[in-house]
DNA sequence: ATTATCTATAGATCTATAGATAATGC
DNA sequence: ATTATCTATAGATCTATAGATAATGC
């Protein structure tokens, strides 16, 4: 049965594809999934997609964008909601056990960044600005004696933890996941990395 | 015309195959290249692959195996090499232009991690035997008081170069790109972190 | 009348296998 | 006789498009 919608369902439609396909592609890469496995997701069939889309890489620059600004928004919860430590409490979220086990809902670059560094301009442009966005955001929440200086720092600590998230997850030793995921977080206490690695 | 070689030639065949597909798979992803076209480079034919390997999935294992242990000898090379700071020696190399433009030839982290963490287990168990070698290479080039703070100084500095990696191919922005090289590496520097960041 | 969605399919591509062929290695 | 490679193809999957359909929105 062919059921047209109303413009406004269609763009709760449009809005629906994006979102799924900004989960499953972290889950599963951005050939993890066909246009045909999101459209079924959202209880649409196949042929439809290419009247909300010109083409997967369109979605793909999309989903993209929509995953990048979730992130956005939850850093800005955790940095504005932190006490003391603004970078500690993000660490901690990052670099934990349930970020680690749910690609999905967490950052793009564990998850995605091999296949992006690959993909076509028009996807890197918009990841270029949510990175900017991440560097900028974490800047201001860091210590530090000079906006330059602030922002190296974010640089280092985001490097350190989206690499740790990379590690974590492509080893197959739980043992090696947590030490690695605990060991990055520890270094980017404020307290300075050796005073509390020796702590513990 | 069809042609069966000595057993000598069928073991470099396998190696070419292996070879080949290390450098691929860093260059295009997994998925990136297929079984036909890495026996073409070959010069082989497409069938012929099943002779040499069981599925692809076997294949992607002794790849991924390969590009580990080559990147482990240059590594080797580089601290042993290396003058006062080996550690410096190792992000100088790892976190420049030329890494950054090769990934074929480069580390298997930034250039494969986030399939790798979809990969089945035959897969994962290879590559975390390989990171734990570079974990300890690294931690007995670095600094420390004890062997467990130079392993974690050893893991969080290769999670810093493999994320800087990572969001340096991820950028469209080649002064970003850049940006991001350069603090990173300068953030590894044994003067300490500030020191060199402020000098520059 | 317009258009959001559906049905059906073209055309390309990919992994894996079956069976044939001809050179190696006993 | 064994076997490394080749030819040919089965079977699955994927992106994208063409044309039909029926509800929206003027």
């Amino acid at each position: 049965m062919i059921v047209r919608v109303s413009r406004e369902k269609m763009a709760e439609h449009r809005e629906t594809i994006i979102s799924s396909a900004a989960k499953r592609f972290r889950e599963r890469g951005f050939e993890g999934i066909s246009v045909a496995d999101l459209m079924k997701e959202a209880e649409l069939t196949h042929g439809g997609f290419y009247g909300h889309f010109e083409s997967k890489e369109e979605l793909i620059a999309l989903a993209a964008e929509r995953a990048l600004r979730d992130s956005t928004a939850k850093w800005e919860k955790i940095l504005d909601g932190a006490k003391s430590d603004p970078l500690q409490a993000l660490a901690d979220t990052y670099l934990s056990q349930r970020h680690c086990d749910n690609p999905g809902t967490g950052c793009i670059f564990p998850a995605l960044g091999s296949e992006i560094s690959r993909q076509p301009e028009s996807v890197r442009n918009v990841v270029t600005q949510g990175l900017q966005r991440f560097v900028g955001l974490l800047g201001r929440a860091i210590k530090g004696k000079s906006p330059a200086q602030r922002r190296r720092k974010a640089i280092v600590a985001y490097a350190s933890m989206i690499g740790g998230m990379l590690l974590a997850r492509s080893t197959s030793d739980p043992v090696l996941c947590r030490e690695i995921l605990r060991t990055v977080s520890e270094s980017l206490s404020s307290d300075g990395v050796s005073s509390n690695l020796t702590a513990k």
